[in-house]
DNA sequence: GTCTATAAGGTGATAGAC
DNA sequence: GTCTATCACCTTATAGAC
């Protein structure tokens, strides 16, 4: 039988990221303490510490994770040949993988202002490399005429909010399924920057 | 000349106001202390209780008086007949009121979690009406064969998140003029809901 | 109308026992 | 690896002086 009192730290590592990222998206980062979370994990504040430096080293660890994340899995992606078949395979991505995690989404978005100035600059530069991917499938689209977008930096921006804009009402068992938001968000942007 | 301490009810009433409204907006509502309000009006903490009953109900009103403002400016909008030119009236509308006031609307936005539940209620109560505003129109032009959308509230939800985007990355004096702008995000709704 | 002082309690982080 | 105890400080809100 296991000990009351042991090691657990391949364990309770993970389950502090688990529950900081449950507690930010839900309260926010400043409204929650280090108490509320050892509480939530089952342990005392104190044995936090054993696991990130201070409290911003944990919101910084999570949205690096989140970003990081995002970017390798786009990347693991199929993706089409043309212009439109990419656009298509990045709708589709954002929105699906955006939806699998709701709470790391809202904490990337809502928690900026909470980030040190340094930390903010590194998940910057991880959010530019990500809005390259589509602003790059315009460019490529607009070029070939496929696409018609006056400004492909104002068409990635729109398209971004709209399809992130997604998970602030999707639930899950709700009314539509997800393969039908997917396609219905589809036809829209496809519309929004046609030629 | 001005006494130090005297009446000023009605000058430091609003100053309350403004000062937690720019405070809330860059550090958010929890991150932010009385003590930190009372020093940008430039009284002590006691004395904002004058003005407020609580922060909960400060947060409150500049939550409520934003979304009321923003149903009456509508009601005051000039509109087109058609859902063609009521679509564009919406869409130069939101973009318009939204990036006139900043600070409020990214208030409306972040700090929804932070609201009692009572207050809370009300205010979705209130964010439900404007985005009837929007489904109406395109329930309206999806009936007279003008758009083509398969799920009002999902265009709905799409076209607001999309426009509301807009704060997150327009700056004054900018690379494009407001009026750009919105003829760039008029141009891309109306495509993206078309027949 | 605003101030100072204070109540009652929460905060992030650390030290040392086990 | 975790706990308890603690430090120094900040929090919202109120009472009473001026």
């Amino acid at each position: 039988m296991a000990r009351k009192t042991g090691s657990h730290s391949q364990i309770t590592g993970p389950k502090v990221r688990q529950a900081a990222s449950k507690l930010f998206a839900r309260h926010g980062f400043a409204a929650v303490s280090m108490r509320q979370i050892a509480s939530e994990v089952g342990v005392q504040a104190g044995a936090l510490y054993l696991y990130t430096p201070d409290k911003q080293s944990l919101l910084f660890d999570l949205m690096q994770g989140h970003m990081q994340d995002l970017l390798t899995a786009w990347e693991a992606q199929e993706k089409g040949r043309g212009p439109l078949e990419q656009l298509e395979a990045f709708v589709r991505f954002h929105i699906g993988f955006h939806l699998d995690r709701p709470d790391a989404v809202f904490i990337a978005y809502m928690e900026l202002r909470n980030l040190s100035d340094e930390n903010f600059a590194v998940i910057e530069g991880l959010r530019k490399r990500y809005e390259d991917v589509l602003e790059s499938i315009l460019r490529e689209g607009q070029q070939a005429g496929v696409f018609a977008v006056p400004d492909t930096k104002l068409a990635m921006m729109a398209l971004i909010a709209m399809l992130t804009g997604v998970n602030t009402w999707y639930r899950e068992g709700g009314r539509l399924s997800r393969d039908k938001v997917e396609a219905i968000y589809w036809d829209m942007a496809r519309k929004a920057v046609a030629a």
